[in-house]
DNA sequence: TAGTGCATGTAATGCGTTACATGATTTC
DNA sequence: GAAATCATGTAACGCATTACATGCACTA
């Protein structure tokens, strides 16, 4: 039970700014969710699990009758943290179900195949547009915080246009 | 307990050509592992289950004094597989420990967070070189399945690309 | 006063990998 | 005869989600 990647994404957003679980949730899916999720069933022990290794130190911090406890990074958090960073490993599983049904497509009617590419295409529009939804009245990132939003944005730009160019492709074809 | 996704990525896999699990494992580590990867463990359980449920037959085909048993889809399988395709849900989940990394570096001095941007390329680079590699001596595929690989193809090329504006980028501010 | 958001957490379950065990066949 | 590949399978574990339970505070 070492560290996994998850205890590295929670143990970063409390480096960036000290938070509770619900903080951390909540900064997850506004920021890396596309990328990397995270659930409750996970943040809490995880938080707990941080507390014990002494890489966060939990601070009470209720608001009114309101409990509410909130971490901060350790020294030592900080350069566990560091290590982890310092890592090459680019470890990228990805499960497109989009992808599975095309690849099995060919003994649909054509018209049907190409109602899947369809679908694909609106799948990114859908995530560019959470994207978009995203910067409304969002403060001015960091670089690198920019950079990896800014992946996002040119992923989803690229994946409508590459389905343009494949249904375009088709109706020539067919 | 119904059927989940792998579920259909096996099945589906049996509908294109009678199979064997280690062939199932075998076909996935060359067609679909990029976006979808299966490990035994989910393989042989599964097949079990197709069978009870009838959607697929297996046939004892030992060869020599080694056991061996193919499957082929049944009639009631190939109908459950048609509905699947008729779906649309887009489910795409990726994890991506690489954006992770980039996305903490703003702490980093500037040269070691661009060398995470350099380590990405490189990820890309190492995929794209995967699917190259598959190519050799592969019969031509049938349209959807070809698109599907030229999608991991484009998708690498295009991550190449990516990294090599944002590096260029960074040399310029920094 | 009802609804939304804040806040913490657990239990059950599902999904998937890793590591192992077994043994035959082919190839060098 | 050693190594690689073919072939099937399971047990243990880890990772993650879903669904639920609880209750306070703010706002329309």
């Amino acid at each position: 039970m070492g560290p996994s990647a998850a205890t590295w994404a929670i143990l970063g957003l409390i480096a960036l700014e000290p938070s509770s679980g619900y903080d951390v949730k909540r900064i997850i899916d506004r920021s890396i969710r596309h990328f990397w999720a995270a659930s409750y069933g996970q943040i809490y022990p995880e938080l707990r699990r941080l507390e014990e290794a002494g890489w966060i130190a939990g601070d009470d911090a209720r608001r009114g009758g309101r409990a509410r406890r909130v971490y901060s990074i350790t020294p030592i958090g900080r350069a566990a943290l560091q290590g982890w960073l310092a890592g090459r490993e680019t470890r990228v599983e990805l499960r497109d179900e989009s992808l599975l049904r095309l690849f099995f497509a060919d003994t649909l009617p054509l018209h049907h195949a190409v109602g899947l590419l369809a679908a694909r295409r609106e799948g990114y529009r859908q995530m560019l547009d959470y994207l978009v939804g995203l910067d409304d009245g969002k403060a001015v990132d960091p670089p690198f915080v920019d950079l990896v939003y800014r992946w996002g944005l040119d992923y989803c730009r690229w994946g409508i246009e590459w389905c343009d160019r494949e249904l375009a492709r088709l109706e020539q074809a067919g």
